[in-house]
DNA sequence: AACATAAAATGAACCGGTTCATTTATCAAG
DNA sequence: CTTGATAAATGAACCGGTTCATTTTATGTT
């Protein structure tokens, strides 16, 4: 391993002007830089980038906490994140948790050990969470919740579960079926919320036996589509906290001989690429995944570079897209 | 910033000793133990990780270059690597090189300049690549193709399209089309070469005009599917190199009045989790992904770790699978 | 109690960059 | 040819761990 000192001896001069030579070559005379350039052309020295990190103290890497790495969704954000980090000069280390807490904490672990710089989580934040915030590591909460208690940039989760109910109702629709995500899940929170203020704004009585819990994952939206199916009084039109359950719901009504929409509608959350490519097309809600990626990167590299100091939260704009899969309710001849 | 000195001053021993308690506490006697945990207690001691890098010269990290993160493939593969990297008590850096040489220097740079131990490659092999192999560069090949000149892992790519277009003659099919990805891709060059053996050893021959060169993506698909419908004698089965190409393929000829399977046959290649869940489901070909991740982490930490010193390849098996969107030919009555 | 041996603890040196107080070179003006 | 001011180069010290030759302490034996 050819070192600095190799280069300095190589070159005739001091490993200090080597040292210059790289980081500000404008403070080195040309005949030197030149002599420089050839020594390490010679010897094919490539820095080394651990000492350097170890002596400024800076690890120039953001670590990113996913819960599931295999989610669309997340590989988005994540995709915008990078792109931040990049033109940033900063490496990104993905932290794939699979929903541990032991996970996350070994992740925040290499933040507090100088390993990295900050951390982004992608899994939003409980009450009472344990791992963060924490003191002395900067951290921002992506797609995160209402009521997070530090930095942190989201969609108006609420606002925009309303905006699709409403738009149910106003299309006739009196029996509306949710299928959530798992009811700790701060989304499937905020989303409920904005189901429960869309059917009292339009004067509908909430019916508990309408709410059905899924997983946000596939299966759990064919097992809820089952129960839907087979309920006496089936709602005509179902909202799934998520696209891959309102896509599994869709194909499990399908299967049971119903159309869509004419014989139910489905709405679905997130617009994953998949919901433009589904036979019907789902009408959806569509979060700005990238741009949620890099503007949590900007607020965290602020932090870090010490330009901003207190905790802000960002609120994107989220698009409510009508496809295919709703349509307006129509009597049912039994 | 407390350190290993302060530790030692407050515990009353030297810096050896805390260090030695930290890495070999077998070797330390019970009461200096405790002295020493009591001190990292009351200090709040966090061994700096960059230090202690540095001087082991070993980054216990691994890079994984992707093309595209928002590829579920892509998601899958790195997922496993993740598993056994974590469990080998290694970081993985994540580089989105978006499919530029650029981006991909920077990235084995980081192996050069000590910043990582190894690179695992998401990018095929390309006849001529200047960048990998690199010497002194730890690199594994992750869903190659044949001929990558280093450590590769793999399925029989042209073996997987032969099955599936063996399969369409057997049910009858005679003239089948093509969507391909980018011609100078390596994955189409394999699958081409599948597809060109089944139609020789069934004795059919090649037509080129049933070749449509596509680009992986969706929208490349949609366009393709028009191309056939409109043709003058169009296929009565379509071979797609990807999922995603073949769902679009599957929503292009649908809105175009046809029936799959009924009208035309179509097959994918992947088994996205998309490919179970779209009307009809998917006949198509399914890589362990999540296999392959992790075999590559394996082979690349066991050339890291001086277990193995020549390159080898490691060839998966593959599925394929039969679904709903491909049956015996009919013929039609114009 | 004296000695041999093993176990534990010590602390200076080291890793390879960067920094900065100090020295040396350069150049213009008198 | 000085002198003064500025630019460039020097090299020892430093960052915070780990290592290992050396010293100190503990344990066991006769």
């Amino acid at each position: 391993m050819t070192t600095i000192r190799d280069v300095a001896k190589e070159a005739g001069l001091s490993t200090g002007t080597i040292s210059k030579a790289l980081s500000h070559p404008e403070r080195v005379s040309k005949k030197n830089l030149e002599k420089v350039e050839a020594a390490i052309l010679k010897l094919n020295y490539k820095p080394n980038m651990l000492a350097q990190k170890f002596r400024s103290n800076t690890a120039n890497t953001i670590v990113v906490m996913v819960p599931d790495i295999a989610n669309l969704f997340f590989a988005k954000v994540i995709s915008g994140i990078e792109s931040v980090a990049q033109r940033a000069g900063y490496n990104v280390l993905l932290g794939d948790t699979r929903d541990s807490s032991n996970k996350e904490k070994d992740f925040i672990r290499m933040v507090e050990t100088r390993l990295a710089d900050g951390v982004i989580n992608l899994r939003p934040y409980k009450e009472n969470d344990s791992l963060l915030p924490k003191a002395g590591v900067f951290a921002v909460s992506a797609s995160s919740c209402e009521g997070t208690p530090y930095s942190s940039v989201r969609i108006d989760n609420a606002g925009a579960a309303n905006k699709v109910v409403r738009h149910l109702i106003q299309q006739g629709h009196k029996r509306i079926g949710v299928i959530s995500g798992l009811k700790t899940n701060p989304h499937t929170r905020d989303r409920m919320k904005g189901y429960l203020q869309a059917l009292e704004s339009q004067g509908i009585e909430f019916d508990e036996s309408l709410v059905i819990e899924g997983d946000f994952n596939y299966w759990s939206g064919i097992s809820a589509a089952e129960q839907f199916y087979h309920m006496e009084n089936r709602p005509s039109a179902v909202f799934c906290m998520n696209d891959e359950m309102a896509i599994a719901a869709m194909k499990g009504f399908i299967d049971n001989g119903l159309r869509i929409p004419q014989d139910i509608s489905i709405t679905g959350f997130d617009d994953m690429d998949v919901s433009k490519y589904v036979v019907p097309t789902l009408t959806t809600v569509a979060q700005p995944a990238e741009k949620i990626g890099e503007k949590s990167a900007e607020m965290l590299l602020d932090m870090i570079q010490g330009k901003v100091t207190e905790n802000k939260e960002y609120v994107f704009p989220y698009e409510f897209i009508i496809r295919e899969s709703t349509s307006a309710y129509t009597e049912k001849t039994k």
